[in-house]
DNA sequence: GTGATTTAATAATGACCGGTATCAAATCCG
DNA sequence: CGGATTTGATACCGGTCATTATTAAATCAC
């Protein structure tokens, strides 16, 4: 019983994504958020927590809502496939939407101060844990033959992130899609080509 | 005539920009850069102007002391050595000082309040100009005969600046000077190869 | 309808932010 | 020395930050 919630909690978290998107983690304020969502600040509170436990939130719907070209590109047949579909997926992603160029799990929180470092930490465990199941999908592909043998599928993953991470920054620096483009073009130039079968 | 000042400008320079390049323009508080520097507000004040005009003075002297890599580069004798170079002198840069991990061309503000946006458009326009410079000693490669006349130089270009900006977030991110040196070594295993000369 | 309960809106809280006014200490010139 | 000038240190300023106390409005059970 009592009063209704007058506002979406899913659109309202839509909005803050894209706030902290743009404005990163210290960067965005209650104003903004109260602005983008049309929600007062206890109507937040009430409804996600304080300014910390509301990122988090906000992290997770990111990750299901625009993550999920990463999941597709597992599907792929071959490891260069898998990384074509997550380059393309990247830029997709980090132009998208020009007020919030580049991609939340870099623009959260990269540099902050002292009282923010449980957010930088949750970020860093982010790209890590993206650069882990990289790395494990890298290593069936090479067990199946898809990569030889000599291949370095953990400085592959490392790679291929930093590549990633790389074009958001550039996509946030204003770089096109065109422009980001040819860095798909060039990593995938480079992509170590599985060793001839016999048969 | 009057009092003489007390500290070292260089060297309360040199400490602000340790305390940017970890904690960001506005992760960076007065009270860290006074805590860093030894040297009161007003005393950074008097010396530098306000925050932004101290963080302007930090980004030249950071360019002036840590950078001298970049113009080292281009002074390779080829393409592909002038690449290795930037590369390793990113992974020695982005991995020196525990405390100071990445670079402060990126580290500085990715993200950023409404308030600090002409320190996010000084730092675009600073890593922009990086990117020009690459391109043009590219192209001089390429003029040369050390880049194949189908080589992409501004492709080419934001490729490498892609990379270099990568290495920075994974610097950050914890990821130690070996996964870094992996990152070189498929970067250059991908870098375009001259076309055979005649004679 | 009445009372209990939940949300919405306003406005206030203490802490910290960048930036300064103030005054004491130090230096130079004469 | 004495007076002018600059720096150093303390303490303060208004503004903004995240957070919350308070009160009005809305909904439910009965």
């Amino acid at each position: 019983m009592g009063r209704h919630r007058e506002f979406d909690v899913d659109e309202a978290l839509d909005a803050v994504v894209r706030v902290f998107w743009r404005r990163g983690y210290e960067g965005a304020s209650y104003d903004d958020l109260t602005a983008a969502t049309g929600v007062k600040r206890p109507g937040l509170y009430s409804a996600f927590g304080n300014k910390e436990e509301l990122f988090r939130r906000a992290l997770e719907r990111y990750a299901d809502q625009y993550l999920t070209y990463m999941t597709e590109a597992y599907d792929q047949p071959s490891s260069r496939a898998m990384a074509e579909h997550m380059l393309r997926g990247v830029v997709e992603l980090t132009t998208r939407f020009p007020e919030n160029l580049g991609c939340l799990g870099v623009n959260g929180a990269l540099t902050c101060s002292e009282a923010s470092e449980p957010i930088y930490r949750l970020l860093v465990e982010f790209r890590a844990g993206g650069e882990a199941d990289l790395r494990q999908r890298l290593e069936e592909f090479q067990a199946s033959g898809d990569l030889p043998e000599t291949a370095d599928c953990a400085g592959l993953a490392t790679y291929l992130m930093a590549v990633i991470h790389g074009m958001a920054v550039q996509a946030k620096s204003g770089v096109s899609r065109e422009g980001l483009g040819k860095v798909v073009e060039q990593t995938l130039a480079g992509w170590p080509t599985a060793p001839k079968m016999a048969g």
